[in-house]
DNA sequence: CGGTAGATCTCGCCC
DNA sequence: GGGCGAGGTCTACCG
């Protein structure tokens, strides 16, 4: 099967997988996509679906059972997905509206602004953290994950920098975590941070500073703005 | 107005706000909530639309300037959100399909197996962290955010639980910070900590382990089981 | 309104 | 496939 198929109907959902949630008897929006994935809306929330399912996934159409039947229930869908124990199962009340559409291969979307990018023009403009400084490296691989950005000051001294476009405590965790590990090495030692992001919390930089972790806020528009041209996406 | 509006069209999509995401021309779904907000599908991917404005949003929708007239843009849809100044762009080229609903008010999910499930379990059957461990207070508040659990063990101490449906390496240090703050506390020192979960990855065991943290797995359908059976949702 | 933490997170990368 | 981190995270809850 092919394309996407929209049912207006008078349902009930029943999921039971990682946990059991259940939608009662209400007129929903049902998006049935080629891949077997099911999403059920309604008129509001966020784009978040009441309930769905991940593809991939079978749709399995079947009568009800006699004690459905009884209760009104006209058809079942019972929504598999392929890997897992998860299912969704569908009561259908009421068939309201049915249309079914080709959209073909979508070419996806594009994005600028993400934290790849803010450390793409860090790393390319790295005396922001202070005059001398010089990139050793972008995604400084280490046995607990990829420290951002591994530079050296002006006094030849390592510095990890931990990047965020919002930064939170969780971010000055990571960070501390990667400078413990850093700093076990004698030949890298020492080693001080750096918390950079586009806003930095309050509890964040009380934290930081705690620990002795420099906190440096950035302006992306600005960083963007000295950036060529002609590596702009659009 | 009222009701989910759906439109089937050939379009690009351009968003600027936190970040700008560009969609390229091909065909997709356009869902238009009451509220104001849309949803741009295509046929594949998870829930998530491609992209998207959040409620509360207006859409307005104008002739395409002459630039985009000749590109063969038929009309253009601005969606603005009310709160901020976020915008979704919509260039429609060609309108495929259009159809609208009116679905209610929706009666909204029932979930049933969520870390407040179990907390409840494991609150009720707090021997399972031991023989004559006794409840003190869920939720217990802290200034840096509550303790999931606070509970006292055989000898009278207490012990402090962070409970998590998955247990990850944030979840132990989230334990840690409340440790750190509990044990500053004369009165309540010295606090331990229980790392309870339905599944502990193994780095988060070793971290724990290396804290003095103890970890304990949890089995929701077996606490479930021993629940009375009249509390369960359905 | 900000701070904290959960989520059927989803998504993407890299080992 | 597992592990890890980002996300226009979103969402609920509590101060």
């Amino acid at each position: 099967m092919q394309g996407v198929r929209l049912v207006i109907a008078r349902c009930s959902v029943d999921y039971i997988g990682r946990l059991r949630a259940h939608l009662p008897l209400a007129t929903r929006l049902l998006m049935v996509k080629a891949d077997g994935s099911v999403l059920i809306h309604s008129d509001g929330g966020s784009y978040k679906p009441l309930n769905w399912m991940s593809p991939p996934a079978t749709l399995r159409v079947t009568a009800p059972d006699q004690a459905d039947a009884l209760l009104g229930v006209a058809e079942t869908w019972n929504v598999q997905h392929t890997k897992s124990d998860d299912r969704l199962v569908i009561s259908i009340y009421e068939h309201l509206h049915e249309s079914s559409h080709d959209l073909g291969v979508d070419p996806g979307l594009v994005k600028d602004g993400v934290e790849a990018d803010l450390q793409r023009l860090l790393a390319e403009q790295i005396t922001l953290l202070g005059e001398g400084f010089s990139l050793i490296r972008r995604e400084y691989m280490t046995a607990i994950g990829p420290v951002d950005i591994l530079a050296r000051d002006s006094r030849g001294a390592t510095v990890a920098i931990e990047l965020k476009r919002r930064g939170d405590i969780d971010g000055v965790e990571q960070l501390t975590r990667y400078l413990e590990l850093l700093n076990r090495d004698p030949l890298m030692s020492p080693v001080r941070g750096v918390f950079a992001a586009q806003q930095i919390k309050p509890q964040a930089r009380v934290l930081a500073q705690d620990r002795g972790i420099d906190c440096l806020t950035l302006d992306y528009d600005a960083m963007r703005g000295v950036d060529d041209v002609d590596s702009r996406l659009f």
